[in-house]
DNA sequence: TTGAATTGTAACTAGAATCGTTACAGTTAT
DNA sequence: ATAACTGTAACGATTCTAGTTACAATTCAA
């Protein structure tokens, strides 16, 4: 399959909202910059704005802008935001239950996986989208 | 597509080798462990096999086994040797060069994509495969 | 030395997931 | 009213994984 590039643009579409301050922004110029459909782009403000890190407005002139200062979103809110998988898939199928490690082996993982997890969360959520994107705007072209 | 379940299996087959010690395990036993077809385990102990933590014999009486102690063998060294992608897609399409956040948005999630598998790394590496092993004997069915 | 048991690997299929695209209903400013 | 937007459904193309069959190469053992 294509990998999941969800969390990819949702953050650079955040960075661009970071950058464009209260005024909103239509999908299709989102679009032109990720480079992409703007309706890839509607899909992932969808989510975003689930998760009430953007606001959008229908109709002419309408558009979206973030919820919060990009300084008050933490990359760990993206992340969770954006459905983005897990780091390993458990078993495609369950594993044999007459071998004590088939029998066993799913809960640890599970667990495993788990713990990962939460580590990714705790390093995303000492980033700011606001760091993030001074990042950007430091980096050389 | 479905989801990589490379590193649980491998997981669960080097735990299957483990615990025969040193004797051989063809790749139709352990197949009828994790429940999928031999050619999938020969697969997955090929990709084990180059990174040197298991041996394989071909032949009658062939089989693989564990190149080391499972006490010798930590968690990281089985998610590197098993090809099981990033945590997070960078952009499918390369993002728009005349837009100031398209520019530079990919090296700074490059950057960050490979701090975050660096903690991943750090955190397998506190496991070994006895450890691993020991919770999954532990765990009650 | 022959035969049986095994691994290694190529080739193909089926199924799932993502992304791209078109289409269109609903909403809002002017 | 009309034009400019968003929201969302539906479908196709592409790509990835895992499953399967098939078979050459290797090794043990009678």
């Amino acid at each position: 399959m294509a990998a999941n590039s969800q969390f990819s643009m949702a953050v650079h579409v955040l960075s661009m909202l970071a950058r464009s301050k209260d005024e909103n922004l239509k999908s299709d110029f989102i679009a032109g910059s990720v480079n992409t459909n703007a309706v890839v782009i509607r899909r992932l403000l969808g989510q975003l704005s689930q998760a009430k890190l953007v606001v959008s407005q229908t109709g002419a002139n309408g558009g979206t802008r973030l919820a919060r200062r990009p300084s008050e979103i933490s990359l760990a809110e993206i992340y969770k935001a954006v459905n983005c998988g897990e780091v390993f898939a458990l078993h495609a199928k369950e594993p044999n239950r007459d071998c004590p490690v088939g029998r066993n082996i799913e809960a640890v993982l599970c667990c495993l996986q788990k713990e990962i997890d939460k580590g990714i969360v705790e390093k995303l959520s000492t980033y700011s989208l606001q760091n993030l994107f001074e990042m950007v705007a430091e980096n050389p072209a």
